[in-house]
DNA sequence: ACCCCAGGCGTGTAGTGAGA
DNA sequence: TCTCACTACACGCCTGGGGT
């Protein structure tokens, strides 16, 4: 056993114990390391036994122990106190949920009586250095808050600190677990059994919840919220598929413009691995990795973060735009790797991308073993091949609700280019992944370049009759907005377009402000957040065009009712069709008509074509000045951002203009017509 | 077809310092 | 003074967590 002679932070307790004890020196060393090895046994989380035991032996042989028992248990003592003194974070922090909650209640009342409970009021600053000071010496993140009083309020909010404190359970607990080499492919990989255990009771609690609460909406139909989340981005079925879809149509569009795609393997040096797999095969035994410098997954995440900011700085003053997709996931011992599919103009640029890339992943321990083969590769897609090729990676990621395994059958994990099947045991595979990702808050798909993912779902709820109204109109930002309904909208057998969608955006790779349409955001101003912060809340409502049309969204205001029971599809569909929330509440479709009359307008020639969209130039700050209407919704009074043009004010026609008029009204008869049949 | 908050991260912009 | 390479920061989008 390795002595080591190290200041701890305890006393010695050989020494402190003697004072209660009677027996000889020998049988009383031997009564402390029994003492404190049954404590630390007790103390550890179960699953870190065997790792444990290689470090402290239950049952020595005679020969390690040489006869001499009393420095043999001196040495076991030194040795714990030594691992005591290594892991304190862990022997104090391996709680369960119940215990973090207690904890979580505790730091708020007590911070709350240090603030507030004092004879003589305090001042903000000795308030602030008192949180400050509470949270350093926890090891917790400081609340994040733009004001000194809201930080105060997070902290002594009781739920802000079990959000904080389970955070930090679960990185400390996985990050011993991880230095002390359990997390590895022979243990299933990617996350300790713990972690996919707790973030299993965390769904489990979370599902518990949403299938309690009901809402109810305004034709008064009752929800469980599990039924409203299955129907949302929150499922992971649709997830799945959107990203599918969104996959497909970047390859739709690369392939129709002739782009150059590179699928690109980013890995981390040697000193982010704890555990070597130690060979290619499910049986190979995983040995420690003696680079390792004791950096978390998190750590390895931001170094990669860090190497592609460099890169795409680079990339961006040599003019190389790209787009695709990022996706982020484990090796067998929890450490980052990144797969990303990326579309460039040319192989020039390709190739110019490929040497910057490589340049600065090579920038750190560039020299090390294996850097050149490993750290980054480079493999050219052929057309039509990148949604299969991704198809994998994001059921890998983003597993069935089911529990299958999205037709992956057995988890593989990509080592040394090689491809390694995964013992993955009790969990599945994207479970594990799963837990690694919420354990170390690290987001695992990213799209890079390409238009607002939100922009598609909100105009996937805009209602017909708004396209049919912009159609009339002759402007760019209507046009596009007609595009995009169109693309993203299924037709008949065609499936929805994530690909016409960006074509009707203004294509890749553009700048932010330079996209055709962006989200509609009703700010409702002054309001209170639960901290006593006066905030502006801000809610996306739908669609907004370049020239400032808005294109409301579907939405129901719903209240809670959580007390009703939910109904079945019957009863809902005994209470009629839900009104929406903004068709009755605007003169919008009332004045439509007249505007087409009065101005003269043609409608839009043709419904759907898939030329490019030739911006207007960026709308000036002054000119786009909002003007604010006060509405009332659902009781609530708020402020929208309505641009001037959607309040049209007709202007009377001139009365010696009447024959022109009247040829126009001729004109329009049809569309009128239209109108009315369709109830308006 | 929820809503709010927190946090991660991409993006744009301003700033900094070295070197030509 | 300009360019380059990088950093810091603000902002906004997006995702995940959790609540009733």
């Amino acid at each position: 056993m390795r002595i080591v002679a190290k200041r701890h932070a305890k006393p010695d307790p050989v020494f402190w114990m003697r004072r209660r004890s009677n027996l000889p020196h020998d049988q009383h060393v031997a009564r402390v390391a029994r003492e404190m090895d049954a404590r630390m046994r007790g103390e550890l989380p179960p699953q870190w036994g065997p790792a444990f035991d290689t470090i402290m032996p239950l049952k020595p042989t005679v020969r390690a122990v040489g006869g001499d028992w009393l420095s043999w248990n001196l040495a076991r003592v030194d040795a714990m106190r030594a691992f005591e003194h290594e892991h304190k974070d862990i022997l104090h922090w391996a709680v369960g949920d119940s215990e973090v909650c207690a904890r979580a209640r505790r730091c708020a009342s007590a911070l709350d009586d240090m603030l507030n409970g004092h004879p003589l009021p305090m001042s903000l600053q000795d308030k602030l250095d008192t949180v400050l000071d509470y949270c350093e010496r926890l090891g917790v993140e400081k609340p994040n808050s733009k004001t000194p009083d809201g930080l105060i309020a997070r902290a002594i909010t009781e739920q802000w600190w079990r959000r904080a404190l389970r955070r930090k359970v679960a990185r400390t607990v996985e990050h011993a677990a991880i230095k002390l080499g359990v997390v590895h492919h022979r243990n299933g990989g990617y996350a300790s059994d713990e972690a996919c255990r707790r973030r299993a009771d965390q769904n489990k609690r979370n599902a518990d919840l949403l299938a309690r609460v009901k809402m109810r909406n305004e034709a008064g139909q009752v929800y469980s919220l599990a039924e409203l989340a299955a129907l949302s981005p929150s499922n992971r079925d649709i997830r799945r598929g959107e990203l599918m879809t969104r996959i497909r149509g970047c390859e739709e569009f690369a392939d129709a413009n002739g782009h150059h795609g590179l699928f690109l393997t980013l890995t981390c040096p040697s000193r982010f691995h704890a555990v070597l797999s130690g060979g290619k095969s499910r049986w190979a035994k995983p040995s420690r990795n003696n680079k390792y410098e004791g950096d978390s997954p998190r750590d390895a995440q931001q170094w990669l973060c860090r190497m592609w900011a460099k890169a795409r700085a680079k990339m961006a003053r040599k003019g190389i735009a790209a787009y695709g997709f990022r996706v982020a996931e484990p090796h067998h011992d929890g450490c980052p790797h990144w797969h990303a599919l990326l579309w460039f103009r040319t192989p020039e640029q390709a190739q110019t991308a490929r040497e910057i890339i490589t340049g600065y992943w090579l920038s750190d321990a560039g020299d090390e073993p294996g850097a050149l083969r490993n750290r980054c590769d480079f493999k050219p897609m052929e057309r039509g091949g990148a949604a299969g090729y991704v198809a994998k990676y994001v059921s890998k990621n983003i597993g069935a609700e089911d529990g299958g395994d999205a037709g992956v059958g057995e988890h593989t994990d990509t080592l040394d280019g090689v491809e390694q099947i995964m013992d993955t045991r009790e969990f599945k595979g994207w479970q594990r992944v799963d837990a690694w990702a919420s354990t170390w808050g690290i987001r695992q798909f990213q799209a890079i370049g390409q238009p607002s993912v939100t922009v598609w779902r909100e105009m996937r709820r805009v209602t017909k009759d708004q396209i049919d109204h912009a159609q009339m109109r002759l402007d760019l930002g209507d046009a596009a907005a007609v595009k995009a309904w169109w693309a993203c909208h299924k037709q008949g057998a065609i499936q929805a377009s994530w690909e016409g969608y960006v074509r009707a955006q203004g294509g890749m790779c553009r700048k932010r402000r330079e996209w055709a349409l962006r989200t509609a955001v009703r700010v409702t101003k002054d309001t209170t957040n639960c901290y006593g912060e006066t905030i502006d809340r801000k809610a996306v409502v739908g669609v907004e065009t370049r020239v400032g049309h808005w294109l409301v969204s579907r939405r129901q205001a719903w209240r809670s009712c959580a007390s009703e029971a939910a109904q079945d599809k019957g009863q809902r569909e005994a209470l009629g069709r839900p009104w929406t929330r903004f068709n009755n509440c605007t003169a919008r479709l009332n004045e439509e008509p007249q505007r087409l009359l009065m101005r003269g307008d043609l409608p839009w020639p043709k419904a759907h074509d898939t030329d490019e969209i030739e911006l207007p130039a960026p709308r000036t700050p002054a000119s786009a000045a909002p003007i604010e209407q006060v509405n009332h919704i659902a009781g609530e009074r708020t402020t929208f951002r309505m641009p001037q043009c959607v309040q049209i004010a007709p202007a009377a026609p001139p009365a010696n203009d009447l024959d022109a008029l009247l040829v126009r009204m001729k004109a329009f008869a049809p569309v009128m017509r239209e109108l009315v049949a369709a109830g308006r």
